[in-house]
DNA sequence: CTTATTGCAAAAGTTTTGCACTATA
DNA sequence: TATAGTGCAAAACTTTTGCAATAAG
């Protein structure tokens, strides 16, 4: 049901915009294709990026990773960890899933779930705010952390 | 509708797990009852508490907001701007509000719901997941933005 | 007297920035 | 040849930690 971008279509968003697609961003881009449905820490894309763009810089991924995220290629989430996480962006479908934060082993699983669209209008109409983005995440304990006692 | 916490209960929370409430524990104390509903910034609770106690140091400040924390007399809050914020937590209540956060003016308001408990069991039917907490946010333009063409 | 707690400074960790160099239109 | 983009190193910033000094039971 997603809609995954293609590199063609990323490299043509970029051009749009006065980008070039230079190898390193080439590098960071095929990274985050080569691992859609994970949440990649900015480290984890330099070191994979590294293995496309061996000469690649820590700040050229951090410099990449806004750009992409300002073109709303890239989706950035923050686990309240002091890091950040990001993953391609799935248009619209990404709007309704919801991340389960085990507390246990920190494995990161997703819900998908439209529930939210009703309250985003219940907002909207009551307090006169106007939503562009949410973020709604769920902290407990997975099965097998459960079986193990540790939740 | 709030359970305020006061003072003297939370001195009995911090002694009920052998821990002191000691002059600065106090003035952290005593800045976050003086700012309810308010989300502080860990360099705001420093700065404030200096009036109650001027030696304090912000490791302190720091280790006390962990133990307030873990005891569940404070919530943290995140909003992804790489800071942390406290609030006085409000028991049972605090659990369905959610935050409006402005992208234009960075403004803050709160937003009461129950809608979540909903999800809630879905999610813990659907995914075994065990959900202890969650944090939902809502990013777009307060009415003032709106007006002001920021939105 | 024994342990908890503190302040300070240093360290750790992520992210940003300055700048000279390089690649590209 | 202008300009965009890069790597490196330094800086910025929040948070954590080691440790000697202090306070409290």
């Amino acid at each position: 049901m997603d809609k995954q971008q293609s590199f063609e279509e990323i490299q043509e968003r970029l051009e749009a915009n006065d980008l070039r697609l230079t190898p390193q961003r080439a590098a960071v881009v095929k990274v985050l294709l080569d691992h859609t449905h994970t949440h990649l820490r900015t480290e984890e894309i330099f070191l994979l990026a590294k293995e496309f763009a061996p000469d690649i810089g820590l700040a050229t991924v951090y410099r990449t990773l806004e750009i992409l995220e300002r073109l709303n290629i890239i989706n950035r989430f923050d686990y309240g960890d002091g890091q950040s996480r990001y993953e391609m962006g799935r248009d619209t479908e990404e709007h309704y899933h919801h991340h389960l934060i085990c507390l246990g082993c920190g494995a990161v699983s997703e819900f998908e779930d439209d529930l939210l669209e009703m309250l985003e209008d219940k907002i909207a109409s009551k307090c006169q705010f106007k939503i562009v983005d949410h973020s709604l995440r769920f902290f407990g304990y997975c099965k097998k952390c459960q079986m193990n006692n540790r939740g």
